[in-house]
DNA sequence: TCTTTATGTGAGGAATTCTTACACAAGTTG
DNA sequence: CAACTTGTGTAAGAATTCCTCACATAAAGA
């Protein structure tokens, strides 16, 4: 079994989820509904977590105590996701986002700066708790 | 947080630690009957399992299928927890086990020979899953 | 002021888990 | 052989957790 298939192994449930990050199961629903994370399901459609989701959304939490509102999070997760793709790609896969939305969710950034760097560093925040 | 700390944290439900273990929720409440393992609860009284829990029903599974009895799994399992108590302290804590059926479990182990070995190989199994 | 965003809350139902009880096959004991 | 023990299956009924959907609302933006 890879890495991979480790960290995405659907483990927990949203009751658990809802301990491990401190979010509401309203927000973390809130949150897949919107895209920002994919929690795989049991047969009788319950959420089932892997250490992945759990990860992202405590990155997502961290982000929300920043300031910024979903669509800059999208933003934030979709770059850290596709780190080498050119620009063009970038351009196709984000068609959603205006020109305009886009400033202002850098501004907010701008008005953030200083603390936004730490978020590299708490990439995978999840591993240090479990092994 | 503690490396202890972290595979003593209740996680799984009982329906993941099924899957997990291929063991039935039956043979698993039954083993907690028997004091095999000491899953926490959550508020509303449904089992909480953490990685310590899981490593030792693949464990049982391991023993249940050589063959010992939960009489011979407790044994071994608690032989695993106090490696370097003396003598006189091991008798102390297993009165209940009688000379007779502890005769009739070396026994059952002598007939397994060879195969037994592989135990404490297997020790911590889940670590090599997640981490 | 009107709209959007993010979240709270509640209702009603479905899925999961709980305990308890009965059944039973295989092994053990007398 | 008859009775007992062990380990597991299964089912019932209740309790808990989770689901979706809908409505409310504060804060922020237009």
């Amino acid at each position: 079994m890879s890495d991979f298939e480790r960290r995405s192994m659907p483990l927990f449930s949203i009751g658990i989820v809802k301990s491990l990050t401190g979010l509401t199961a309203r927000q973390i629903r809130y949150y897949e509904q919107h895209d920002l994370v994919h929690p795989s399901r049991t047969e009788g459609n319950q959420r089932l977590f892997s250490f992945n989701d759990v990860d992202r959304l405590l990155e997502i939490k961290d982000l929300i105590e920043k300031g910024l509102n979903l669509a800059g999070i999208k933003q934030v997760l979709h770059m850290q996701e596709l780190p080498k793709t050119n620009q063009s790609n970038d351009e196709q896969k984000k068609p959603e986002l205006t020109e305009k939305e886009l400033r202002k969710i850098l501004h907010k950034e701008l008005l953030d700066a200083g603390r936004l760097g730490k978020t590299s560093l708490r990439q995978g925040e999840l591993s240090r708790f479990f092994h």
